[in-house]
RNA sequence: GCCCUCAUCGUCUAGCGGCCCAGGACGCCGCCCUUUCAAGGCGGUAGCACGGGUUCGAAUCCCGUUGGGGGCACCA
């Protein structure tokens, strides 16, 4: 029996870092296991569809590695209504479901909480289906199911605890926990890894697969990722849109390296791991069972590795987003006539040390391509001090005087200058800096200089000089 | 409240009874290198939640406590 696992996200508008994770995680499972990997767009909540939202986990899936055209789907979770009908009231006739007419209000009359859940008030009333009833699954009073978890175990829930939920509202349609075990019956589904918060329902749904008289998957709970305050990431309150750490600059391949290490480790001390490697040893059988906290600091470290590592034109070719602005990438400050990849290229082997996303690259550069640099007026005040204004006199004089305009000639000749006015090289340095990119840190001055030019350079110390008294 | 679940440095983890007075990585702190900042090199900081067992021996097994998380919809 072949391997089948599905990915099966609610469209939402963003592509949730954990479902990446989960995404991730049932494909290498799928490649290792010669299995088919599934996907299936959970789309039956009309709130939370909308077409292009569908789009947005395509592009997604592909940029972490998931191709179009490498997996089976998208399947739509809508367009398998008729399945999920059939199936309920198969359930119906069978005894294992009956209809209610019970309100959530008259239930917690009753019961007199908001969560012990639905009082069996209807099972044996015998309803028809007709306005205001909803089916309900039967479940059993005794007996306890037992979970088979690659991760986790065994989890054993006792039957008489698992109230008779419903499995079709009083419109007909099915609920989640029905059309879910349809939709991966009908799929030949073997293997479901999914997030730890599905664990409760688990049950419910094992419960369902028997009742429809099919052998129910193998499951894997894999644990949730959390905030810095060890709660679920969500939406609302953490930054989770892969789209959003995609457009500030992480790689995909340092994000997905990043993501497969939060519950997991390779063997030996290693972490930055080539993907095929991955690929090769992750087991799920070894996915650590607690939660792991998204750690936006490491993930800044490992993509700073990972643009170290690239060939230079690799770099600079990725930079490339950011220097034009896309539609979800805001353009940079220059005119788009006045960049000059020739100069940037020149430059792009200093920056790619220096950078551990790609969008810093922008602030990096854009003293190149403007006319006048964007001064830093904290930067200004800190390097302007007295005294500036005659370091700045003699650097202009000297600078128009060097015979060679290159790195090394106006590096002695600035040590020169500096030693004149009792600065070190490093002090020196600082006013010429602010004064030609704007800012305090940078790529390294000299050579910075050379791929401006003396002219720029010249009229930049002179804006400078200008400003000081 | 009920059910489930988790528990090694601040964080991600290695460890699956002796190799561990616990290893790596991120972070943080020093030092070196140095034209700023990075990168790089070197060093440091910091942990087995607690209490009982089991065992010659426990971070590793069992029980409990505490703490955290998830779930309890005619959402998915």
């Amino acid at each position: 029996m072949t391997v089948r696992v599905r990915f099966a996200p609610s469209p939402t508008g963003m592509f949730h870092v954990g479902g990446a994770r989960s995404a991730l995680q049932n494909w290498i499972f799928a490649k290792q296991q010669d299995g088919v990997f599934v996907l299936r767009i959970e789309d039956t909540d009309a709130a939370r569809n909308k077409p292009e939202w569908t789009e947005g986990i395509l592009a997604a899936l592909e940029w972490i590695g998931i191709a179009r055209g490498s997996y089976e789907g998208p399947y739509f979770q809508s367009s398998y209504a008729t399945e999920h009908r059939a199936a309920a009231s198969r359930l119906h006739e069978a005894g294992r479901a009956y209809y209610c007419d019970c309100t959530r209000e008259a239930v917690q009359a009753r019961t007199g909480s908001a969560h012990t859940g639905y009082d069996g008030f209807c099972r044996d009333r015998n309803l028809g289906p007709g306005a205001g009833r909803a089916l309900r699954f039967r479940t059993p009073d005794e007996g306890a199911t037992v979970v088979v978890d690659l991760i986790r175990g065994e989890p054993t829930f006792e039957n008489r605890l698992i109230e008779d939920f419903v499995i079709a509202r009083s419109d007909g349609s099915p609920v989640f926990l029905l059309a879910n075990v349809v939709d991966d019956m009908t799929m030949g589904i073997t293997h479901v890894v999914r997030a730890e918060e599905h664990l409760p329902n688990t049950p419910k749904q094992q419960l369902l697969w028997e009742a429809l008289g099919v052998k129910p998957p193998v499951w894997a709970h894999v644990p949730v990722v959390v905030n810095e305050k060890r709660q679920k990431l969500s939406k609302r309150r953490d930054k989770v849109a892969l789209e959003a750490y995609r457009d500030e600059g992480y790689l995909a391949d340092a994000m997905r390296n990043y993501l497969m290490l939060l519950g997991w480790a390779p063997a030996g001390d290693r972490e930055i791991v080539p993907w095929p490697a991955i690929e090769e040893e992750f087991r799920l059988e070894g996915v650590n069972p607690s939660s792991a906290f998204f750690d936006e600091k490491k993930l800044r470290a490992f993509n700073g590795e990972y643009i170290r590592a690239l060939p230079v034109a690799d770099f600079i070719a990725a930079c490339q987003p950011w220097l034009t602005g896309t539609a979800t990438i805001a353009p940079p400050p220059w005119q788009p006539d006045e960049f000059d990849a020739e100069a940037f290229a020149a430059v792009a082997p200093l920056a790619q040390t220096r950078i551990a996303v790609l969008s810093e690259i922008v602030p990096n550069v854009d003293f190149l391509f403007l006319d006048s640099p964007l001064i830093d007026e904290g930067a200004w005040a800190k390097a302007m001090k007295e005294g500036a204004g005659d370091l700045l006199d003699a650097v202009i004089a000297a600078f128009t005087a060097v015979p060679s305009w290159d790195a090394d000639s106006t590096k002695s000749t600035l040590e020169a200058v500096g030693a004149e006015h009792g600065l070190k090289l490093g002090k020196a340095q600082a006013p010429v800096r602010v004064a030609v990119t704007g800012r305090r840190v940078g790529l390294p001055l000299f050579e910075s200089l050379e791929v401006l030019g003396r002219e720029r350079t010249l009229a930049r110390l002179q804006a400078a000089r200008l400003r000081l008294p």
